[in-house]
DNA sequence: CCATCGATCGGCT
DNA sequence: GCCGATCGATGGT
């Protein structure tokens, strides 16, 4: 969900993906920490936003306990795919870097109750990774599942 | 200082 | 399926 001037939206979280620990060669802190890697060294809660291809904002919510990097990438949201066309359309940038997932960022998180069975959550490799060798290249942590028209905001 | 490359996307062959 | 856009973080000279 988001707030902006006033205007409020919401949006269904529907694919992420993991990144965990210096030891995950895919993840930015593999290279230890550095000026741009040091909000994903903080205690979960945070928005880690940077520019991917000198193009695209990727947005991230740091997850581990302080001093543990690890984060989840926001891939879509019902009826926007990709990372980069998310930010993009939610007008997000490196503005965001940082600030806590709460109202006052403007950009948080709310359980809306909606129960997925597990089921119906696809894992995949991650995308765009390959440079992270065939261990890392190769875990699943890729997630995602496709909501019914039901379970879509405003749906009632 | 300089070179490399990337958690992507849209356009074209 | 391939390629260029576009720029900051990073690491080496």
């Amino acid at each position: 969900m988001r707030t902006t001037e006033g205007e409020s939206r919401a949006w269904l979280l529907t694919e992420v993906e993991a990144y965990d620990s210096e030891l995950d060669l895919a993840c930015h802190a593999s290279k230890g920490r550095t000026t741009r890697t040091e909000v994903l060294y903080r205690a979960g809660g945070v928005w880690y936003v940077y520019l991917c291809y000198g193009i695209h904002e990727m947005l991230n919510l740091v997850t581990g306990p302080v001093g543990h990097p690890a984060a989840v990438l926001i891939r879509g949201v019902a009826g926007i795919n990709g990372p980069g066309r998310l930010t993009k359309r939610l007008e997000i940038d490196r503005a965001l870097n940082g600030k806590p997932a709460a109202p006052a960022s403007g950009l948080f998180l709310a359980d809306v109750g909606l129960v997925v069975s597990p089921r119906r959550i696809v894992a995949t490799p991650r995308i765009g990774v390959d440079y992270a060798g065939p261990v890392w290249a190769r875990k699943k942590w890729r997630f995602y599942f496709e909501p019914s028209a039901a379970e879509l905001p405003g749906a009632r």
